[in-house]
Parts: C-alpha cells; sequence; structure tokens
DNA sequence: TAGTTTTAAGTTTTT
DNA sequence: CTTAAAACTA
C-alpha cells in the first residue's frame, strides 16, 4: 500500500489502482459491466501525465463512439487539463486524421470526402448497372466486411467473405473507381493506414516514437483491420493497454472479432492480465438476472461479477396481450401506476428494444401521456433525400471528382441533364485524364445539347459563386451576400416563401447561398406537398450548424468529416432536461440508468429469427448488455402478440426468459407454461384470443393466446350456424370452448361459449 | 426524359 | 403499414 496517494488513486479500489499504475509490460484489462473501466482509463491518462511526467500528446486513447471519445476526454480533463492534449478518437476519425496528413503518401487525395454506405451503393450501381438495389446493398456490405478483415480484392482469403469470382471482381473495380474519385469509405480509413504503414517504415517509426502509450477502450468490439492498425502503430517500447469485456461483444456482425481480446496476450506477449469484478451500478438480482443469461454462451473468458450496492428491488417479467399494451405497460411504469408509488425523475427511465423500428409505438405512447423523452441515434437526419442532397453539394466542393455526389445533383432541381448525359460527362472525364476543376469543367469541355449544356453552366455558376464565400479573398468583404443581409436572426427553424434559408455566421452562409441559388430549397419545399415546410426546417438545421464552422475550405471539410463520422444529432426538439431515454439496446453500450424496461422479449424480435450458434450468443451478450444498463430496477416485457408488417402475429417468449434465473425475476401477467416465479398484479379479465395461421380459418394445433388463460392449441372445431365453435385446451391444463366473433387478418376475436 | 402509378419488399444492430 | 424501386405514360 502506497503511503500519500493523490486523492484521485485513493478513491480507487485496489484492482482499479493497480490497473492504473501497472507500467511496463503490455496491459488487458477484463473489466466487467459497471466496473469502472472509463474512470480506470481516464485516471490512467491523468496519472500517466502527472505522476509519470510523461508527455500528453505521446498519449493515443482511442474509443469505438464519439460519444465515448468524448467522455472520456472531458473526464480525463477533469482530472488533469492537459489530458485535453492527448490524442483521444475514435478508431475511424484517427484513421481520417492520419490520412489527410499522409494519403499522399499512398498516392490517394487529401481532401477525400467520406463515403458511406449509401454512397457505395450508388457507385457500385455506375459499376454495374445490371443488378437490383438489393443485391447491390448485399455487395456493398461485403465489400465493407472484406475491408474489416483487411483483405484486398487480390487476397486469397478474400473466398471466406464470398467465394464467387464475380465479387472479386466487382470489388477491384470499386476500388479501382473510388481511388479515381479520390474518396474514401468507412473501411479505407482503417485499411488505409495500415498500408500505409507498412509501405513506410520511416513514418511508422514516427509513429512509434510518438505515441508512448496507447490505450483502446471496448476492445472487444475492434475488428481484424483495428487490430492490424494498433499492432502497425506499436513497437516493442509502446505500452499498450486494452480495456473490454468479452461478455460485452455485440459487434460481430460489423466485423468485430471477440479472438482479438481472447487471444491479446499470445499476440502481444508478455502481457499482464487486471480482472475489474466488483460492479458498482446495479443490485445483486438484476447481475444475477444478466449473468444466468450470458452464462449459456460457451468460449467466454469468465468472470464472477460481485455486486457491491448488495440486494435491491426484484426485477419484472410483464407479459403483455400485445405491443400497444407494453407501451402502455411502460408508460405506467414511468408514472408510477402500477407500483402506486411516487412518480420518478423521467430522466431516470430508458426503454431499450431490438431494432429502431419498435421505438414508434412508445413514441406515441408517451406523447399521448405527455412524458417527454428523447429518441437516442436514430440516425435519420442525415439520411433525409434533402439533406443528403445539400451535403452532395458541399461534398462536390471539396472534392470536384465526386462522382457520387455529382450525379446525385447535378438534375436536381431538373435542368435537362438526365442518366445519358451525365454518362457521357462521366465517360469522358475518366477517358481524359483527371480535369483541373473536376467533373464540371469536364462537363464544360463535352459537347452537349444546347438544353443540357445552359445546365451545366447554371449549376456551374452558383458552385463558383459559393466557392468565392469560403475563399481566402473574398473573407474580408463578405457583407456582400444576400442571404446575410441585416442582424443576426437566430435561429429559423420555420420555413415561409418569404422567409428563407437564413445563415449570418461562418460557413453557414456559404452553405445556405448553395442550398438556396441551388434551387435545392424550393424544390424540396414544392415538390413534398405534405413535409415540404419540414423539409426546409431540416434544410436550416443543417446551415445553422454549419455556422460553428469557419468560412473556409478547411472549415468545410471538417464540417464534412464531422458529419460523416458522427451522425448522433442532438434532436432540436423543446424536451427540457427530464425526459425518458428511448434508445436500441446496442446503442446503450456504456450508459446506464435508474430504472431499464427491456422491451419485445419474444422469438424473432429478440433473439432475433432463429439465431443459432455464434449469432445466438452475440443476442445473449447483449441481453447481458442491456440488463447490466440497469442500476435500481429491471423490467423485461413479452408480447403475446406483435403487429408487423401491417400484420398481427402470436408471438413466443424469448427463449432467454426460459434461460433466466426464475429466482432473480418477479412475473406479471400470463405466462406462459414453464415460468414458476410468484406471480404479481392481475390483470383485467379480457377475452382475445389470435390464431397462428393466417388464411383464415381455425385449424386443429393452432396455437393461441387467450388474456385470460395464456397460451394454448386448438384441440377441435365445430361448425354452427354463428360460426365456428374452437375447443382449446391451454397450457395451464384447462379446457375452454369459444364461438369465433369476428375477424380481421389473422388477428380473431372470440367469445367465450356459454356451454364452455 | 420527367413525372406518375403500380408493385414489391422489408426490421437488425453502426463507425 | 411504410418505403423504395421498377414500370409505365405523356
Amino acid at each position: 500500500m502506497q503511503d500519500n496517494l493523490p486523492p484521485y488513486l485513493e478513491i480507487l479500489n485496489p484492482e482499479q489502482r493497480e490497473a492504473v499504475l501497472h507500467s511496463g509490460k503490455n496491459l488487458l484489462i477484463l473489466a466487467g459491466a459497471g466496473s469502472g473501466k472509463t474512470r480506470v482509463i481516464t485516471t490512467k491518462i491523468a496519472y500517466l501525465i502527472r505522476e509519470q511526467g510523461l508527455d500528453p500528446r505521446s498519449i493515443m486513447a482511442v474509443t469505438f463512439t464519439n460519444k465515448a471519445a468524448r467522455e472520456m476526454a472531458a473526464r480525463a480533463r477533469l482530472i488533469d487539463g492537459r489530458a485535453g492534449d492527448a490524442m483521444m478518437r475514435t478508431f475511424h476519425s484517427f484513421g481520417a486524421w492520419f490520412l489527410r496528413r499522409h494519403a499522399v503518401l499512398a498516392g490517394l487525395n487529401s481532401n477525400f470526402v467520406i463515403y458511406d454506405e449509401d454512397d457505395t451503393v450508388s457507385l457500385l450501381g455506375t459499376i454495374d448497372e445490371e443488378s437490383p438495389r438489393a443485391v447491390l446493398r448485399t455487395t456493398a456490405a461485403l465489400i465493407s466486411r472484406a475491408k474489416d478483415y483487411f483483405l484486398s480484392p487480390d487476397d486469397p482469403e478474400l473466398d471466406l467473405i464470398d467465394y464467387r469470382p464475380e465479387f472479386r471482381k466487382t470489388y477491384a473495380l470499386y476500388e479501382e473507381r473510388l481511388k479515381k474519385i479520390g474518396n474514401m469509405d468507412f473501411g479505407d480509413l482503417i485499411k488505409k493506414p495500415v498500408e500505409i504503414l507498412r509501405s513506410n517504415p520511416d513514418l511508422a517509426r514516427r509513429f512509434r516514437e510518438r505515441f508512448k502509450v496507447i490505450m483502446v477502450d471496448e476492445y472487444q468490439d475492434s475488428n481484424i483491420a483495428q487490430f492490424k492498425l494498433l499492432a502497425e502503430l506499436s513497437g516493442p517500447e509502446t505500452y499498450l493497454c486494452v480495456v473490454g469485456d468479452d461478455d460485452q461483444s455485440i459487434y460481430r456482425f460489423r466485423g468485430a472479432e471477440v479472438r482479438n481480446i481472447l487471444e491479446f496476450p499470445e499476440r502481444f506477449p508478455g502481457t499482464d492480465i487486471i480482472r475489474l469484478e466488483r460492479n458498482y451500478r446495479s443490485f445483486e438480482p438484476i447481475l444475477n438476472l444478466a449473468s444466468s443469461v450470458v452464462d449459456h454462451n460457451r468460449g467466454r473468458l469468465g468472470k464472477t461479477l460481485r455486486a457491491e450496492r448488495g440486494r435491491g428491488k426484484l426485477p419484472e417479467l410483464a407479459f403483455l396481450p400485445d405491443q400497444d399494451e407494453e407501451a402502455a405497460h411502460c408508460a405506467d411504469l414511468i408514472q408510477g401506476k402500477s407500483t402506486g408509488s411516487v412518480r420518478s425523475v423521467y430522466s431516470d427511465w430508458a426503454i431499450l428494444y431490438r431494432t429502431n423500428a419498435q421505438s414508434l409505438g412508445f413514441e406515441t405512447a408517451l406523447l399521448k401521456r405527455g412524458i417527454p423523452y428523447k429518441v437516442v441515434g436514430s440516425l435519420k437526419f442525415y439520411e433525409r433525400e434533402e439533406i443528403k442532397d445539400a451535403l452532395a453539394l458541399l461534398a462536390l466542393m471539396v472534392n470536384p471528382l465526386d462522382e457520387v455526389a455529382f450525379r446525385r445533383i447535378i438534375n436536381k432541381p431538373a435542368r435537362g441533364i438526365g442518366g445519358t448525359t451525365q454518362d457521357k460527362i462521366l465517360e469522358s472525364a475518366y477517358a481524359n485524364p483527371p480535369v483541373e476543376g473536376g467533373l464540371l469543367a469536364a462537363a464544360r469541355n463535352c459537347s452537349l445539347s444546347a438544353k443540357a449544356a445552359a445546365g451545366i453552366e447554371i449549376f456551374a455558376s452558383f458552385m463558383d459563386k459559393a466557392k468565392k464565400l469560403i475563399s481566402p479573398e473574398e473573407q474580408k468583404t463578405k457583407n456582400i451576400e444576400p442571404g446575410s443581409s441585416s442582424k443576426k436572426t437566430g435561429k429559423i427553424t420555420k420555413w415561409s416563401a418569404k422567409n428563407p434559408i437564413r445563415a449570418d455566421e461562418g460557413l453557414s452562409v456559404c452553405v445556405a447561398s448553395l442550398i438556396q441559388d441551388s434551387g435545392l430549397a424550393e424544390y424540396h419545399s414544392t415538390h413534398d406537398e405534405i413535409n415540404g415546410l419540414q423539409r426546409l426546417g431540416n434544410l436550416q438545421e443543417l446551415v445553422n450548424a454549419a455556422s460553428l464552422y469557419p468560412a473556409s475550405e478547411e472549415g468545410l471539410a471538417e464540417f464534412l468529416e464531422h458529419i460523416e463520422l458522427d451522425r448522433s444529432i442532438e434532436e432540436n426538439k423543446d424536451t427540457g432536461s427530464d425526459f425518458v431515454t428511448l434508445i436500441t439496446l446496442h446503442n446503450t453500450k456504456g450508459l446506464e440508468f435508474k430504472r431499464v424496461i427491456m422491451t419485445g422479449l419474444e422469438q424473432g424480435i429478440f433473439p432475433r429469427e432463429d439465431k443459432e450458434g455464434d449469432d445466438l450468443e452475440e443476442e445473449r451478450r447483449l441481453f447481458y448488455v442491456g440488463a447490466t444498463r440497469a442500476m435500481d430496477e429491471l423490467y423485461l416485457c413479452s408480447c403475446a402478440f406483435r403487429r408487423m408488417f401491417g400484420r398481427t402475429s402470436i408471438m413466443t417468449p424469448s427463449r432467454f426468459l426460459y434461460e433466466l434465473d426464475t429466482l432473480s425475476i418477479r412475473i406479471i401477467g400470463k405466462a406462459p407454461i414453464g415460468f414458476a416465479g410468484k406471480t404479481g398484479l392481475k390483470q383485467p379479465a379480457l377475452i382475445r384470443a389470435a390464431k397462428i395461421s393466417s388464411d383464415g380459418r381455425w385449424k386443429q394445433g393452432d396455437r393461441l393466446f387467450h388474456d385470460d388463460q395464456g397460451y394454448g392449441a386448438v384441440m377441435d372445431i365445430s361448425e354452427t350456424d354463428d360460426g365456428p365453435i374452437v375447443k382449446v385446451c391451454f397450457d395451464n391444463g384447462q379446457t375452454r370452448r369459444f364461438l369465433s366473433l369476428y375477424q380481421s387478418g389473422n388477428f380473431t376475436k372470440i367469445k367465450e361459449d356459454e356451454w364452455g
């Protein structure tokens, strides 16, 4: 035990302190959920600077999400302000930073724009004009996966991604095309730096000299390419410290390789392992519940989480008739109705679901009750057509060779430049060596119809105008542009013909000018009768966001990069500071809430499909992640029916519900057979059932659900003048006869037969 | 070629 | 049900 430790080290537990003070060899920290790993990382950064006298600039700390990177930086700075000078970024943001400086070494453009999966699909569409969109999307996903595994088109191992020679060929063509354009996709942000470091030993040496300490958070979610990047950046002298939890690996589908963490000690010989197994977040039954499910997984490093907070309220599992009741149940819980307790603070609550599509029902229910909420991470904003259009204009300014952006925007609004003309322009641009001025210049040099040529001129003229707004010479006299007529106008959220897109600061002036002069604003407001105003509002919001950046070419590039790498946007709803969080299970990683409701625990929803093997294990880990977000109270919901694609279908409870420790849970509602837990409050008796089969007729053996009796099966059907009478045997052993009342879709209301 | 109608498909999860 | 994409027509 050291004497006179500074307070920020004093407050750590022995394992945490050991991890912070550890030096010399590489370090693998196996940190269970809620064991204070972020505290360890941030403290370690501060400790290295304060006590070890390390230059902050020689420390690199990588995370996976922007939110995590921001939080890490903020918390480290709280302990020591100098920590702000350390490089704390996401893997992808580091890759972009690296490539802006060193891409030229690989003969690549450094003014690249980052292509997302959608852009990749568009580009693939110009390579392969035959295939339908769905096929292109699959190909795009495969290419992205290939890059996660650090596989190039000529790599023999590419067969493991897709053995078809066509795929190899398409991938090669795509790479060639992307290089010509000079842009990067997400995978390139990791893969290309590795290639550059490998072929430039001097540069690699300089990096190894600079970064003496490299730390990685959520290491269980790293992929092969990221592993290789780490390997290139760290030499024998580098102190490598990775933190992770194999039970929280939930991004396998995206190329994350759990073996990275499982085999870390072998890959980096001389590694010490420290386990953080004290959980400070959740009450014991919550941890027991989470562990009991993930215990069914094989191939774990294994650890025992101890609940430092001791016993608390038993988690509740509610069996509900359908998703509307589920949403109502959530609202009841939040308002404290079911328990009769005092209403809690809204921000204590989070509603978790497997897919974004599920958020809608909760939104409507909460809205109806006037409960404020925020949907986290619905990336819709940047996926909106009008926003993508506006971004294409900006992208084309940054990289005039951006074919995808060019095609997207050149004829919007219509300028008489259709697909055929576009092909002609692109063909001539690719036939000739890269033209100064990019695709627009190429278009001007192309012999086109009078109509098309005129369209090009119109387009080129406002692009030139916008360019002037960010060129250095014009900066001093920038009071001449029309958009910024008078004084500060503040944020404008509503649009009218008299109140066009406005801007008065920084880059927003240029962005506003582009959106206005290109006719994009007008195009979207007139083309969409219903949502036109909202579309303009979105465009205005984009303009507002740009005002934070300087009106220069660098500012523009920065703005675009920020948008491309961090798509989470603060939805500027007039929600105060107290709101319920609606969030996907994946998005909750790293977060915690006092009260958590996990919804949709049904086969097909969670776990999704009938997943098997490794995929099923990943779903289990997702359950573990979700459950361990809860500090005080945990609630689970499972519905008997769910509307999907406009149809109502009967659901089977999630298999995880059969796996969990029944002593750690209290059951509410009609549980299917096999649940031994205590039964809580009674649901009001409703008589309702639905069939599995969809042809509108009852069949022997049809499974159904009855609000009073629970799950059951049809034993016998007899036709009468009043319709069919069905005899049902329930899982609880009871037998009843029902008269079918009426039907809609495959959802049938029934009335209990008098003789039943 | 532009714009409209009809048909089909889809819901993972995200940097 | 909602959205995207193919098909169709002016």
